[in-house]
DNA sequence: CCTCGCATGTAACACGTTACATGATTCA
DNA sequence: TGAATCATGTAACGTGTTACATGCGAGG
């Protein structure tokens, strides 16, 4: 077994071939599954994806087919026993680490030496940065309503939730500096 | 003027440096105060901060002065007008990233093949690791009480609101799953 | 015919963390 | 005396994004 330690993108990938009713999977397909889902909370580009679906495989955690009958070509990926198992083990650990790197925020940290002017138009826009985001997770939401399992379903409500605190915090401080205004 | 790009760490610095009230600082110093503030949405390692004023102070946006006075070794940054000047332009940019990697989402997310046992048992585990943040952030709110002005106050706000969100979504994904316990 | 989406990949770069090295001062 | 904190740094490593290259197939 050649090198035995894996990415979180690699559990991504065992996550989504690892589902119930999974069908076999392209490295594409598991992008537009990243990008429609998980997205908000985790990111995952293709130059860490390719790669690590050939690292999987290397370790016999998943296995892939050449699906080129006809169509174009195209590499369908299956997990492994012991690609579940894997994947069962990561599951269960503990430990799990947050990031959050948000430049607004940021921002808005250091913004006391702009004038009230300026804040407030600044809190305005990070505002609406965070209602197009909430939409777009509300047409996911909608669109998979049904379709997709306890979990992933109670994650979504997460996200929802999260953008919508958000942008009551922006608007209370807006008003809060609005009426402050001297 | 060598290099002219600078990181998110660069824009920290300069953000302590260029408060209206700001005493010079060391590096050793500026790592105290992220780590004691921003640090639930920005991260800054001793790896980050010591080039990057190195790199500053080259372009003439602070000043070094060597405070040896009997005490430790000990070098000390002050801001100068070209660096507020940056820090202006910087803080009225738009357009800002906000990167999240949150790993017990991700798990939870995926958890669909665990016992309905195992997956309260991680949502506990999560819900607790938040208390413990938010135990942590309200330490830190409450000691710097009326010290700090008001734009970094509505932030640290904004951080205990995200936190208690986080736990009482924690309480409701647990209720729910007990809920079903078939 | 041309554009868009499907499909696979890689190389260069940017970003960040960790571990290590070093040494002085303070306080119990 | 020994541990903790102050203080400054760097090298190695790991992770993640971007830009690019390539080519097929479907539909307007």
């Amino acid at each position: 077994m050649p090198d035995d330690r894996f990415s979180n993108v690699a559990y991504v990938i065992l996550g989504f071939l690892g589902k119930e009713d999974a069908e076999p999977l392209s490295g594409y397909d598991i992008k537009q599954w990243v990008d429609s889902s998980v997205r908000f909370f985790f990111a995952a580009s293709y130059g860490q994806i390719y790669p690590e679906l050939k690292k999987l495989q290397r370790s016999g955690l998943i296995e892939g087919h050449k699906e080129s009958t006809g169509e174009r070509a195209r590499t369908e990926y299956e997990i492994t026993d012991a690609g579940r198992e894997l994947l069962r083990e990561w599951l269960l650990q503990d430990g799990a680490r947050l990031e959050m790197r948000d430049e607004g925020l940021l921002r808005t940290f250091f913004a006391g030496t702009l004038t009230r002017e300026e804040q407030i138009t600044k809190l305005r826009a990070m505002r609406d940065e965070r209602s197009a985001q909430l939409a777009e997770l509300h047409d996911v939401a909608e669109y998979s309503h049904g379709l997709i399992p306890d979990m992933p379903q109670l994650v979504l409500d997460y996200g929802l939730g999260l953008h919508e605190h958000m942008i009551s915090w922006c608007d209370r401080a807006i008003r809060e500096l609005e009426g402050r205004k001297d």
